[in-house]
DNA sequence: TTTCAGCTGAGAGTACGGAC
DNA sequence: GTCCGTACTCTCAGCTGAAA
């Protein structure tokens, strides 16, 4: 058995990146622009219709890997065969979801906002509760929660975690003891990339990835063997 | 001009890994 | 086994800009 790799991949050429030209509307909304999922067997990236539908498979994929037949409920004719319909190259940004994140209750939207390059921080989560009032922390929600009983919702209905960005220089990142001995001009070294279009559920709270973009598509060399 | 929502950076706390 | 340093996550407060 193995596992599926979630994304939320969020363009950057077509599509309004969050810190320009979206910057105007006032009621955010998220701003990831697809969400894909990666077939356990073929590694393909395959478009999921809705984000709802995401975090129902997100929910479910520790133990129910995604393959290209479950994408049948909304694509009948799709096998593994079929080419994928994302591939990774330049065009967007690609970050990795955490797997095993509950979904939203209902009423509740989860917001996942992805910060501009270079900063300190990838992406910010909220959620927005049903009267519209947006919690941006565990401490909130717990706040909110316990002035508004709502039957049925919990905390563990909630988490804050962020998808990783795949590309590495994308948050910047503290200074480490080798980065300041390796690092003799200023200039990021690139170290050798590694693809994910794998990744075991039990390890991907921790993933690791390699090379600042990988502008080779991964999915049409899948690196299980 | 004021208000409000979105964006960002920074500090505190915590977890992890390496050295001794 | 313990201590120390590093890196990450969580949380919050301030700044900016658009809307009213």
């Amino acid at each position: 058995m193995e596992g599926s790799a979630l994304n939320a991949a969020t363009g950057t050429g077509n599509i309004p990146c969050p810190s320009s030209s979206n910057k105007k509307s006032k009621r955010v909304s998220d701003n990831v622009s697809a969400y894909t999922v990666q077939c356990a067997k073929c590694s393909k990236w395959r478009f999921i219709p809705t984000k709802a539908k995401y975090e129902e498979i997100r929910e479910t994929i520790a133990e129910l890997p995604f393959v290209c037949e479950t994408a049948r409920e909304w694509r009948p004719d799709i096998t593994c065969e079929e080419e994928p319909d994302l591939v990774r190259d330049g065009s967007w940004n690609w970050a990795i979801d955490k797997p095993c994140i509950p979904q939203p209750p209902s009423g509740w939207q989860r917001i996942l906002r992805i910060r501009a390059r270079g900063g300190t921080k990838f992406a910010d989560l909220y959620y927005d509760a049903p009267s519209g009032k947006r919690l941006r922390s565990m401490q909130e929600v717990q706040s909110y929660l316990y002035e508004h009983s709502e039957p049925g919702v919990t905390l563990s209905q909630f988490s804050f975690q962020i998808p990783e960005p795949l590309e590495e220089n994308y948050v910047r990142k503290r200074r480490t003891l080798s980065a300041t001995l390796n690092d003799t001009s200023g200039a990021v070294v690139p170290v050798a990339a590694t693809p994910i279009s794998w990744i075991p559920p039990d390890q991907s709270r921790d993933l690791h990835f390699g090379g600042e973009r990988n502008s080779t598509s991964d999915a049409e060399a899948p690196a299980e063997s």
